[in-house]
DNA sequence: CTGTTAGCGCTTTCAA
DNA sequence: TTGAAAGCGCTAACAG
């Protein structure tokens, strides 16, 4: 393998020089630069990134700290992530959790045994003071969902907008029965949704009965969804509408009124959010808010790099959403 | 940060054998073994992993080349790939290909420039001359799709065989006017799949008009899944069941039937492959051939491994699949 | 069984 | 504008 000082001999200059042209430094003069080229080309010299990343300190490996990246959400994030990265010549170090806080500290010591350079979270929960324990020793970035209570860099779209957006179209379109299907977790998501639930039935004057407020797992798992949707529509004063915070749910909340033979959107609508793939597989179309999932990761790459090089720029990114009105809603009948 | 040299002094040897307990070599006294170990307790001292991979040139970080890992296919192999990876302590470069041999070529340059290890397939086709240029100078290893013209380790279930069941069973149903849903790719699995189909045909005296053999886009999707079967299902002499190289074909077959009223699986019988998430989702649920995906890609990683450390083994691997009769598949009425 | 020592290839002072 | 040289922390050949 040729290295840096085979360049130099060729080039008659020492490898500092070399070294120097490799990145761009300072005023290496016109004419050694090129003499330099020559010699690489010549040579076919590819640094040694090995050695480049010992000498410098830096692993060129980021960490990923997501609960599951078979659910497609989460995958496409990925996808904007390590596009990114690889382009900025990082590597990834994909830690699935399972929700598991236990394997997300065991992730993070990753970056304490120097196996990468910082860390992008997927899934930090509203509360998580073990985070803030690496934070501040470690470049950590927080993509999607985050801890309000640090200030660390994040990238989201907003969530309570967004929220905010859908429930004033519902009641726009005339309902006043509008239930919802949350998830028990504490994703800030899943928070500032139901805070604009809340503030929108409130603001409307609409009193919500208890019974309209169902939840379903953690994981928003279809079947869960499903089931929750059951308890809903079987309620003697059935919702006109049902607000659900993902896709998956609004999918099984669908799934649910096929079943019980309740049509949609004629005698009930249906709005989900993320806006995944199956939402235009099977009719009715579900509407809901459609998340720049890649570009999230995306950014969330750039700050996490902007981050490691020390240029502290921008923090908190809030990308747009959009609102895609499809066939799971429709006016009050 | 606390270096191998402070630990020989804490423990008073040298740096060589504090080096040597480190990496279990040779016959270190147990005595000395238990200072040193007591010396990096006490100084809790983590080795420099960048020292070392520079000393050892590797990089320990493994290339994966996929399509496009929003696909929740690969997105489950990556996820086995992913795990094994990490527990011996792989990071992963993703790669995505979106299918393009220019996209797959600059990955494998990783190789070259010792940005990675060695380098897993997620995807290659039937005649990838290009990728022999690499396998035998870098370890390479196929997972799930392969080269039969190498014999480059490899995983993956024997799809033949698998196809064959299924074509079997619908046989058995008493179908005859079997129609098929495949792909324009060079794919083995289409391939052997397609093979199945046709030596299954033939083996039960069933002539096959050229028009139930339909093609759907090289990437399975949904839509073009759909239109394909939308032609199947307005032929004259309309098949009574669809045989789909995947499930999200099947799908769009579904969705097909269900727009023209054709009720499944009483007057069409239809199968994927595969089995993704969304098979159970609505009913009809798919009839299909479960890919232990996950394993795929564990055992992928673990043959990768293997050959780094030059330890060549077994090299081919067939794991074993599983035909999962449900609601979209009956006997001919 | 253990120690000495020479690098691995690069970056970065310091001097010129 | 360039060169000499010191190391980064570890491994491994060699010597004892």
């Amino acid at each position: 393998m040729v290295n840096i000082s085979d360049v130099a001999s060729e080039a008659h200059v020492s490898v500092a020089t070399v070294s120097r042209v490799l990145n761009d430094k300072d005023t290496v003069k016109k004419e050694t630069r090129e003499r330099v080229y020559a010699a690489i080309e010549k040579l076919n010299f590819e640094p040694n990134i090995l050695a480049r990343n010992f000498r410098r300190s830096e692993s060129r490996v980021i960490l990923i700290i997501t609960p599951n990246i078979t659910n497609p959400y989460y995958a496409h994030i990925l996808s904007g992530i390590g596009d990114e990265a690889s382009s900025l010549g990082y590597s990834a170090l994909i830690f699935n959790t399972g929700g598991s806080l236990e394997k997300e500290k065991e992730g993070m010591e990753m970056l304490k045994i120097r196996r990468a350079d910082g860390a992008i979270l997927l899934a930090s929960a509203v509360d998580s003071p073990h985070l803030l324990e690496y934070a501040d020793r470690y470049p950590v970035v927080q993509c999607a969902e985050y801890d309000e209570s640090t200030d660390l860099p994040r990238v989201s779209i907003d969530n309570y907008k967004a929220a905010a957006e859908v429930l004033e179209y519902l009641v726009s379109l005339g309902h006043r029965k509008i239930a919802t299907i949350s998830s028990r977790n504490s994703y800030i998501s899943t928070v500032q949704r139901m805070d604009a639930y809340k503030a929108a039935m409130a603001d409307s004057g609409i009193a919500v009965p208890k019974s309209y407020i169902a939840y379903a797992d953690g994981d928003y798992s279809f079947k869960s969804g499903k089931k929750a949707a059951m308890k809903l529509l079987s309620l003697k004063d059935r919702p006109t509408a049902v607000f659900c915070i993902s896709d998956t749910l609004a999918l099984g909340t669908v799934s649910a009124a096929l079943e019980l033979g309740i049509k949609i959107p004629e005698e009930l609508t249906v709005t989900g959010f993320d806006d995944v793939d199956d939402t235009t597989m099977f009719h009715p179309y579900i509407t809901t808010v459609k998340q720049p999932c890649y570009k999230l990761g995306e950014k969330a790459m750039k700050l996490l790099y902007d981050r490691i090089q020390k240029k502290e720029e921008k923090n908190h990114l809030i990308l747009s959403y959009q609102f895609v009105i499809r066939e799971s809603s429709g006016p009050l009948k």
